[in-house]
RNA sequence: GGGCGGAUAGCUCAGUUGGCUAGAGCGCCUGCCUUACAAGCAGGAGGUCGUAGGUUCAAAUCCUGCUCUGCCCA
C-alpha cells in the first residue's frame, strides 16, 4: 500500500482546497469557443433572508450536475449565480431583528432602514456564496448578480416603463389581499389558505317597518359595521317578499336595503347574507352591481376605523368579541355554531389576510399570457416531467391581473412620477428632473415599491445585461434549462416565460426541469416553523459534500416527493467509501501502468469494457432526459456491482499472474468522469492522485468506449453463473468457503467449457473450485444448478468427509426452483395452446415463448433428477 | 366545490410504448475481521402490485367505479 493513501476518505480540507483551486483557475468561467455548443443555466436566485436549506441543496445540485455533465459532453457550459432581494421576506426578517433590539423601522426612517437591510443582504449573500462553494457548485462567480444591482434595477425600470407606455399597467381601486402585519398588499400567489376552527354567528337584522327580522350568518361579525345591504338569492322563495324592504343594521342603527343577487348561495347559513363591499371581494362585486355604498371599518393595521362608531380604535379581533357580546345583550344574536373555515394568511408571516379596498398598481396579464401559452403548447419550451403543463395551462388560461405594488421600503421603487403643477403622471427609466409636459420641477415619485417577482421574472436576461445588447446577452441568451420546484410555477416560471417573450421576443429557456419537494420522515413539508429541516452544512461536516450530494440523488425520485431521513443518505456515504477503497486497491495494484484499453483484452476485460460502454451510454441518455435519479442508480450499480464486485476481483487475480491492471484503470478513470457531476470533490481528488490527466475533470470528456468493445463475451457470464451457483450451494450445504470443491459440468457449448478450463484461476480464486470436469450425465450423488448453457453439479461423495451436509436445505432450494419453473411452464403451455394468443401475438413473442418452454422443460428434467438423487 | 398525483417487499421507492421467473436501497436472517472497503464480503428469506369490474390472446402497466392518502386552486 502506498503511503499517504488513508484508509478512510476524509473530505475535510480536500473539499476546501479543491474549490479554492477551481475558483483561482477560473474553471467555471467559460472560454468563448465558437466550435462548442452552449449550455447555460441561470440559478433560481435564493432569497437573502437566510441560509440555504436542504431544498436549495437539491435544486442547485441538479443544476450543478447538468452543468458539469454538459461540460463533459463538450459544451461551453455556464452557470450564472446570484441572489434575490426578496422584498417582503427580507423586510420581515430585518424588522424582526430590529424588534429584538427594541427598535422599529420607523425609528430608523426609510433611508436608515434600507441601509440596515443592505447590511443584512450583503452579509447573507456572503453566507450563501460560501455555502455554494462548500457544495462544490460549478457556478461562475465572476458573473454573480443581485436583483437590486444597478443593472438589474435598470432592467426593472425599463420593463415597467415599456409596459406602462403600452397601457398594460394601470392604477386601480380593488379589494386586495392586505397583510396588516407587513402593511402591504400581496398577490393571490403569496397567500395561502389554512383550515381553521371558527364560528358561524347568526345575527338578526330587524326590519325597518317593525314586521320582524332577517337572520344572516357570518364568520366575521366585526365586518357587519360596514354592511351596506343584506342579499338573498332571487329565486329563494323564503325571502322573496323581503326584497326591496329595508332593515336596521344593529349596533349602527343604519338603514340598509335587502337586495336580490345571483351570487348568493341559498344553502349557506340562512340563505340571507350581509354585504360588506369594502371588506370582501365577493361583496365588492355585489356592491358594484347594486351601486351600494362602501363603508370601510377596518384600516391597514387591522384596527377599526372611525366609521366603526363605538368600536373605533379597537383591534379587529377585540372588536369581534365586543360586537358578539353587544349583539347578545340586545337579543340579536340568534345562535352560534362551531364552523370550519379556510382563512387566507400571508405566506411570509402567517397573519390573517384582511381583504381591503385599496388603490394599487396592476399589470394586465391576458395579453402577455397568450404567447406564453402558445410557446409551451408548441413545445418551444418543454416541461420535465410533462404533467406540469396541466398546472401551467390552467393558471395561464385563468390568469388574473397582477397586483405589482407593495407598501414596502425594501425593493425597486415604482418609477412613476407626478407633476405637482400640472398633475401629469408618467413613467420614466431615469429619474426625471422636470415634468416633460410643463417643465415644472419638484416631481414626486410613487412611494411604493414593486413586487419582488417583478424583478425575478426578468432574471434570465437581466443577468446577461439586458436591456443593453451585451456580449453575454448575445452569446448566452436564451438559456438552456431552468431548474425549479413546481411550487413556484406561477410566481416565477410562468412569469419568466411571459417576460422573455415580451421583452426579448425569445423564450427564456428551452426546457423547464421541475423537481420534487423534500419532506421529513413523517411526510411533512420542511418548514422553518416546524423546524424539521436539517442544516445541510452540518450534514456536510459529518459526511462530506459528495456523500450528501450523491445520497440525496439516490433517494430523490423524479416524480414523487422524497421523504428525507439522515439514515437514508448514508447510502451516499457508503458509496463514497466504496469508491475511495476501490481506488486504494487499484493504487496498490498499479505499478505506473497507464489507464488504457490493452492491445489484447482478455475475456474478463472485454466483459468489463462492455459493461462500462453500456453504463456510459445509459447514464448519458438518462441525464439528457433529466432523469438524474435513475442515472445515479445506474452508475451506483455499475460501479459497485459490476466494476467492484466482478471487474476488480478479476483484475486482482489476474494481477497475481502478472497481468497489468491498465484495463481496470481505464474503467476507473471513465467512472470518475461519469461520477464527477454527482461527486465533484472525491472524483477530482482521485483524478489528481492517479495523475490521470493534466486538466481538470470538469474539462475532460464523457467516456466513449470504442464500439468494438461493446459486446460482452457470453462465456464470462457463464463463469459468473458458475461461481454464484457454487457459492450458493456451499452456503446451503454448509460447506466451508475454504474447502476446495470439484465440479462437474454438462454442456453442449464447447466455448463455455473451454472458457472454464482457461480461466480456472478465477474459478479457484472466487469460489474455490478445484477442478471442472465435463461429464455426460449427472454424477451420483450430487446436487447442482441448471442454466441456459448447461448444468453444474457438485458431487457429494467427496464432500461427505468434510462434514455433515445440509441436504435438507438443498432439497428445499431445488424444490422451490422447481415449483417456480413448473408454474411458468403451466402458464406458457396455456398460452401456446390458446388460438387467440397464437394468432394475435407477434411472432417474436410466440417463438420466444416456445424457446422458454424448451429451456424450462429441460431445466425441470435436470432439477427433478437432482431432487431424486438427494434423498 | 374544481383539478393534479400517489397506493408495488417490514420501510422508502424503481418498473420506458401492455409481452422473458416484478427489481433496488435500507431493514431482517445465515456465514465470514477472505491482505481495498464490517460504511464491508458471500449467501438467503420476504410481494395474490389498494379494491371491484372492464378492454385484450396477454394488465403492476390501458379504461371505469370505489376506498384510503398527498398536494394545488377556489
Amino acid at each position: 500500500m502506498q503511503a499517504g493513501f488513508p484508509k478512510i476518505y476524509d473530505p475535510k480540507g480536500i473539499e476546501e482546497r479543491l474549490y479554492k483551486a477551481w475558483a483561482q483557475e477560473g474553471l467555471f468561467t467559460p472560454k468563448p469557443d465558437e466550435e462548442k455548443e452552449k449550455f447555460v443555466i441561470v440559478i433560481p436566485p435564493p432569497n437573502v433572508t437566510g441560509k440555504l436549506t436542504l431544498g436549495h441543496v437539491l435544486d442547485n445540485e441538479l443544476q450543478d450536475i447538468l452543468v458539469r455533465f454538459a461540460s463533459l459532453q463538450g459544451n461551453e457550459a455556464l452557470w450564472v449565480p446570484g441572489e434575490d432581494h426578496a422584498g417582503i421576506a427580507t423586510q420581515v426578517v430585518v424588522e424582526r431583528k430590529l424588534a429584538r433590539e427594541g427598535k422599529s423601522k420607523e425609528d430608523l426612517g426609510r433611508e436608515g432602514f434600507i441601509k440596515e437591510v443592505w447590511r443584512w443582504a450583503e452579509e447573507h449573500r456572503d453566507i450563501i456564496r460560501h455555502q455554494h462553494e462548500r457544495l462544490g457548485f460549478a457556478a461562475d462567480w465572476s458573473r454573480e448578480r443581485f436583483t437590486l444591482d444597478e443593472g438589474l434595477s435598470r432592467a426593472v425600470r425599463k420593463a415597467f416603463v415599456h409596459l406602462y407606455d403600452k397601457g398594460l399597467i394601470y392604477r386601480g381601486l380593488r379589494i386586495v389581499n392586505w397583510c396588516p402585519r407587513c402593511h402591504t398588499a400581496i398577490s393571490n400567489e403569496e397567500t395561502s389558505y389554512e383550515e381553521r376552527q371558527g364560528s358561524l354567528w347568526y345575527i338578526r337584522y330587524p326590519l325597518e317597518d317593525g314586521s320582524g327580522h332577517v337572520t344572516v350568518a357570518t364568520t366575521r361579525p366585526e365586518t357587519m359595521l360596514g354592511d351596506t345591504a343584506v342579499a338573498v338569492h332571487p329565486s329563494d322563495e323564503r325571502y322573496r317578499h323581503l326584497v326591496g324592504k329595508r332593515v336596521i343594521l344593529p349596533l349602527m342603527n343604519r338603514e340598509i336595503p335587502v337586495i336580490a343577487d345571483e351570487q348568493v348561495q341559498p344553502d349557506f347559513g340562512t340563505g340571507a347574507v350581509k354585504v360588506t363591499p369594502s371588506h370582501d371581494a365577493a361583496d365588492y362585486e355585489i356592491g358594484k352591481r347594486h351601486d351600494l355604498a362602501k363603508v370601510r371599518v377596518i384600516n391597514e393595521a387591522g384596527v377599526m376605523t372611525e366609521e366603526a362608531g363605538a368600536y373605533a380604535g379597537k383591534d379587529r379581533y377585540a372588536a369581534r368579541k365586543e360586537i358578539v357580546r353587544d349583539l347578545q345583550s340586545q337579543g340579536l344574536l340568534e345562535k352560534t355554531e362551531p364552523y370550519r373555515l379556510s382563512v387566507a394568511v400571508c405566506e411570509r408571516c402567517e397573519t390573517v389576510i384582511e381583504p381591503l379596498l385599496s388603490e394599487q398598481w396592476f399589470l394586465q396579464m391576458k395579453p402577455l399570457a397568450e404567447p406564453a401559452i402558445q410557446a409551451v403548447q408548441d413545445g418551444v419550451i418543454r416541461f420535465y416531467p410533462e404533467r406540469w403543463k396541466n398546472l401551467y395551462f390552467h393558471w395561464m388560461r385563468n390568469i388574473q391581473d397582477w397586483c405589482i405594488s407593495r407598501q414596502l421600503w425594501w425593493g425597486h421603487r415604482i418609477p412613476i412620477y407626478t407633476c405637482p403643477k400640472c398633475g401629469h403622471v408618467f413613467a420614466s427609466v431615469d429619474e426625471p428632473s422636470v415634468c416633460p409636459r410643463c417643465a415644472a420641477s419638484d416631481l414626486t415619485q410613487d412611494p411604493d415599491v414593486l413586487d419582488t417577482w417583478f424583478s425575478s421574472w426578468l432574471w434570465p436576461f437581466s443577468v446577461m445585461g439586458w436591456p443593453d445588447e451585451t456580449e453575454d446577452l448575445k452569446r448566452y441568451y436564451p438559456t438552456a434549462t431552468l431548474v425549479s420546484g413546481w411550487d413556484i410555477i406561477y410566481l416565477w416560471v410562468a412569469r419568466m416565460i411571459m417576460a422573455g417573450l415580451e421583452f426579448t421576443a425569445k423564450p427564456p429557456f428551452d426546457a423547464v426541469f421541475f423537481h420534487v419537494m423534500i419532506r421529513d420522515e413523517r411526510g411533512r413539508k420542511m418548514s422553518k416553523s416546524l423546524g424539521n429541516s436539517p442544516d445541510p452544512f452540518e450534514l456536510i461536516d459529518r459526511y462530506g459534500a459528495d456523500a450528501l450530494r450523491f445520497g440525496l440523488m439516490l433517494i430523490t425520485p423524479r416524480e414523487q416527493d422524497v421523504c428525507y431521513s439522515e439514515e437514508r443518505i448514508k447510502v451516499g456515504r457508503n458509496f463514497v467509501n466504496k469508491l475511495w477503497n476501490s481506488a486504494r486497491l487499484l493504487d496498490s495494484l498499479r505499478n505506473g501502468e497507464e489507464a488504457e484499453i490493452p492491445a489484447d483484452p482478455t475475456p474478463t476485460e472485454r466483459w468489463m469494457l462492455a459493461r462500462l460502454a453500456k453504463a456510459a451510454d445509459e447514464a448519458a441518455t438518462l441525464i439528457k432526459k433529466h432523469d438524474l435519479y435513475n442515472a445515479a442508480k445506474y452508475l451506483y450499480n455499475f460501479y459497485w456491482h459490476s466494476f467492484c464486485d466482478w471487474g476488480l476481483e478479476f483484475a486482482k487475480i489476474a494481477k497475481k499472474s502478472g497481468r497489468s491492471v491498465s484495463c481496470a484503470l481505464y474503467c476507473f478513470r471513465s467512472s470518475l468522469a461519469m461520477l464527477h457531476p454527482y461527486m465533484p470533490f472525491i472524483t477530482e481528488e482521485l483524478w489528481e492522485r492517479f495523475s490521470l490527466a493534466d486538466h481538470r475533470l470538469f474539462s475532460d470528456r464523457w467516456p466513449e468506449v470504442p464500439s468494438e468493445f461493446s459486446q460482452s463475451p457470453p462465456s464470462v457470464d457463464a463463469m459468473t453463473d458458475l461461481i454464484t451457483a457454487v457459492r450458493t450451494m456451499r452456503a446451503e450445504l454448509g460447506v466451508g468457503k475454504d474447502t476446495p470443491v470439484p465440479v462437474a459440468v454438462v454442456t453442449s457449448d464447447d466455448e463455455v467449457l473451454s472458457a472454464f478450463e482457461e480461466n480456472m484461476l478465477y474459478l479457484k480464486g472466487l469460489a474455490r473450485i478445484e477442478s471442472v470436469a465435463r461429464v455426460q450425465e449427472k454424477p451420483h450423488p450430487s446436487t447442482g444448478s441448471v442454466f441456459g448453457w448447461g448444468a453444474v453439479y457438485l458431487p457429494l461423495a467427496e464432500l461427505v468427509s468434510s462434514g455433515r451436509l445440509n441436504l435438507e436445505a438443498e432439497r428445499a432450494r431445488i424444490s422451490k426452483e422447481l415449483a417456480k419453473l413448473e408454474g411458468e411452464v403451466k402458464k406458457i403451455n396455456s398460452r401456446l395452446t390458446d388460438d387467440g394468443f397464437l394468432s394475435n401475438a407477434p411472432d417474436e413473442i410466440v417463438s420466444g415463448e416456445r424457446e422458454r418452454l424448451e429451456t424450462f422443460t429441460a431445466k425441470i428434467a435436470r432439477l427433478r433428477e437432482l431432487k431424486e438423487g438427494l434423498t
